[in-house]
DNA sequence: GTCTATATGATGATAGAC
DNA sequence: GTCTATCATCATATAGAC
């Protein structure tokens, strides 16, 4: 740790073309369709250097899922949320979503396809969704209370909606606005909030 | 056409259970994890069999996806609807489509895996998302009609809202009690709509 | 139509020079 | 750390006997 010095890029640097080329091609052809050949030539490294960095192909992947992670970038988006009402609540995490989901593409792709047959990404990314149903719910309960609204009973199905969309809308690539999409949305998930008569 | 006999079970039984072997292991591994011997292990046939009815394996998934065609028992799902009101429209709907995605799962599962990756699979799945957002919307709409009820704006958006939880419900396999999810989601989607009043 | 044996090429991974 | 050459295995697909 000590040791560690100022700059990691330049030492490490074919480690680090290697793993954004599997992050890369994994998302576009798969897993299994990917040949280490393949990430080798995309990241201008020989082919036998991807073993010197990793034991196996798999321990690629798994590599590239801990540390191309979204999980922080996620959290992020979820917090820091100033809550003036539920609408602004949830556009904001919406575009946030969208823009870390559009950023960081290749992993969510992974993520959807290899979790199948990759228990280990299943797990990851299950434990990911509902981290965030539980986030989502609890900030529109808060901007519930502060906005003087009626207690809603689904709150946690509004997540659960919202989150889901937010997946879908990630995964198909030819939405033309997905903004307005996810504007109309809350409008539908919060029409049936009444305001309290203000006394 | 004319001289078809009564049954195709028995003549061509080898080639559906080779059908039958090549779907539930494209579902379980992907298309490029799954090895065409391992397809005629599955179906009690030699390797070499699986030349004889399908020209390439590419060819065999494509069968796959046309023979098995989960299009037909969707259209099915989604006709033939009496409409006493949106929320029945809407649980009749969502109940039909869970239990279609329950029993084609594989050809479900196929879709989502490799339509990033085959080009004929996008289309179809595309085709098929959006047919159903207008067969959705245009049955809500009809129901909203006939039950008296304003007229709502974001219809479309409620149907696609619909669909794609839907998607993910079928997608993800742990839900523990789906259609009360299905329940609390019709709720939230329709508890804007006002009922007009009766004169 | 069914089955066996096999061609041909690619794949993940290794050994060892530099 | 980087690169070349190569191994052993397994993949899809074919040829041809029955």
């Amino acid at each position: 740790m000590v040791g560690s010095k100022e700059k990691d890029e330049g030492t490490e640097e074919a480690r680090t073309r290697i793993l954004d080329a599997a992050l890369a091609l994994f998302a576009a052809h798969g897993f299994n369709a990917t040949t280490t050949k393949a990430i080798a030539e995309q990241a201008g490294v020989p082919g036998g250097l991807i073993f010197y960095y990793f034991p196996t192909k798999k321990a690629l992947l798994a590599s590239v899922l801990s540390e191309r992670n979204i999980l922080v970038e996620l959290r992020a988006s979820a917090e820091t949320l100033v809550l003036p009402d539920p609408k602004a609540t949830l556009m904001a995490l919406g575009s946030r979503y969208l823009s870390t989901l559009k950023q960081h593409k290749e992993l969510a792709c992974i993520l959807l396809r290899e979790f199948r047959s990759h228990p280990e990404v299943a797990t990851q990314f299950h434990a990911l969704r509902e981290e965030h149903i539980r986030l989502i719910t609890s900030y529109v309960q808060e901007s519930l209370r502060t906005g003087q609204y009626e207690p809603v009973k689904h709150v946690e199905a509004i997540a659960r909606m919202f989150l889901y969309n937010i997946i879908v809308i990630g995964m198909i690539e030819n939405m033309p606005d997905p903004l307005r999409f996810v504007e109309d949305m809350v409008d539908v998930l919060l029409c049936g909030l009444a305001k309290k008569a203000q006394p």
